[in-house]
DNA sequence: CGCCCTTTTGAAGAAAATCAAGGGCAGTGG
DNA sequence: CCACTGCCCTTGATTTTCTTCAAAAGGGCG
């Protein structure tokens, strides 16, 4: 049976007609567990399968010549981790757990007899893509200060994990270590460390082990400049 | 008439059968002239052209709050730059000329009945929509320092435009502005111009105007950490 | 020639990395 | 129950890298 994250995550990128329901809720899906710290997928590899994360976090990853790591994205429940099997490429990076998780996956020759049944498959696909590029670019565009690459990555997370909230207080649940996000910000963890601090003092966000409170989520959203309209591809004409 | 680094981009791409090179060289394309500065397509619009670089130089970037500029991304002749109109997406960024340009573009609905036709140009499109993903990628976890981004975009560049050299002594020819790069690496153009004096006193480099010679690639591959298989996508099983 | 754009260089200041060490907290085992 | 251990967070001091501000020099073009 398909989890139902999944069936949710596909609905929220495009309008699903009774009979694509069932196409995609008939896919026969296997469930695995990944403990923290174990590679769920490595650079090189050719995934016969489509994986997408039911519970837990995973993040996409490269190590540089001189062995530190950069993190290229965060995958959260509902998420989808190799679309390069989906377009039958080798990994050009490898994911990893970055707490325990369970996985879901769908072997690729079901999913290319789901999109022949159904095609609007084809186009969420084509706009998960399309997601994923706008947040490489934003991540990209985004690296110039330290305390607002940060606030800006508490900003995605947050409205990737509660999208519906956009105004007052909020609370995120960050289960990853701050050396997570220097990984993923590019900067070490000693001043990720700091700029938390910088944003506790601007009283931003206050935390407490590792959720966050934000008192005020469009105060947040104006230091970080965030604008979430990247993480919604725009709809089909 | 297609003009030819059109054609041959594709070619480049995916085998095609001489029906489908058919089909392509009868699409009905445009040409256009964009001096230099000014904006080909801005952000947030929905072309309904896919345009394609034929002559000149091009680039995608975004305006961060404080007005600076980051490139994220350069076109060279026989690149495409609204992958997004054959998504039929809003544009998310920018694509300003470089240079002076000369521009073909090609009707999204004249695409899609080729496609329709041939469906290899599906496959083409997908794999120019995965190394644009995978160049973001290698271009997020190589900023770290400042010579090594330098080299490495040096690289880049010069095996898009001269793809089969791989040893010995080479050359490139860099329409672009010092500031465009500091721009792309999201460095001060000051600085950039540093890095540029440090890698010809490491005699990685020299130029003269705005040619690069690079006295040995290889040794310059090193200094970057340079791989180039991200640029072509591996072959579709 | 004079102007504008680009490159180059210098000096001072800010931001981030590095090195080093202390502290909290959870889990483990005596 | 308490000590020990490992992992993560926190902070300080120092050095390196990059930015900022400023200005001069080269080069193409009217």
């Amino acid at each position: 049976m398909v989890p139902k994250p999944f069936i949710e995550h596909v609905a929220r990128l495009v309008n699903l007609s009774e009979r694509d329901r069932r196409i995609v809720s008939s896919l026969p899906v296997s469930l695995m567990t990944v403990k923290r710290h174990r590679d769920l997928l490595s650079s090189g590899e050719r995934p016969d399968y489509l994986y997408t994360v039911v519970e837990g976090w995973a993040g996409r990853y490269a190590i540089r010549a001189d062995g530190s790591r950069r993190i290229t994205g965060f995958m959260l429940p509902g998420d989808f981790c190799s679309m390069h099997a989906v377009c039958r490429q080798a990994m050009d990076h490898s994911i990893t757990a970055l707490t325990d998780c369970l996985i879901a996956h769908i072997a690729v020759s079901d999913i290319e007899k789901a999109i022949a049944e159904a095609p609007t498959l084809d186009s969420a696909i084509r706009r998960v893509k399309l997601i994923d590029e706008a947040m490489l670019r934003t991540w990209l565009v985004n690296n110039h200060d330290a305390v607002r690459m940060l606030a800006h990555l508490i900003c995605e997370l947050h409205a990737r994990t509660i999208p519906d909230i956009s105004t007052g207080p909020s609370t995120l649940n960050l289960p990853i270590t701050q050396e997570h996000v220097a990984d993923a910000l590019g900067i070490t963890p000693v001043h990720i460390n700091r700029m938390f601090r910088k944003l506790r003092e601007e009283k931003l966000i206050t935390f407490s082990g590792r959720i966050i409170d934000i008192p005020d989520i469009k105060a947040l959203h104006r230091r970080a400049n965030f604008d979430p309209s990247y993480l919604r591809a725009t709809s089909n004409q």
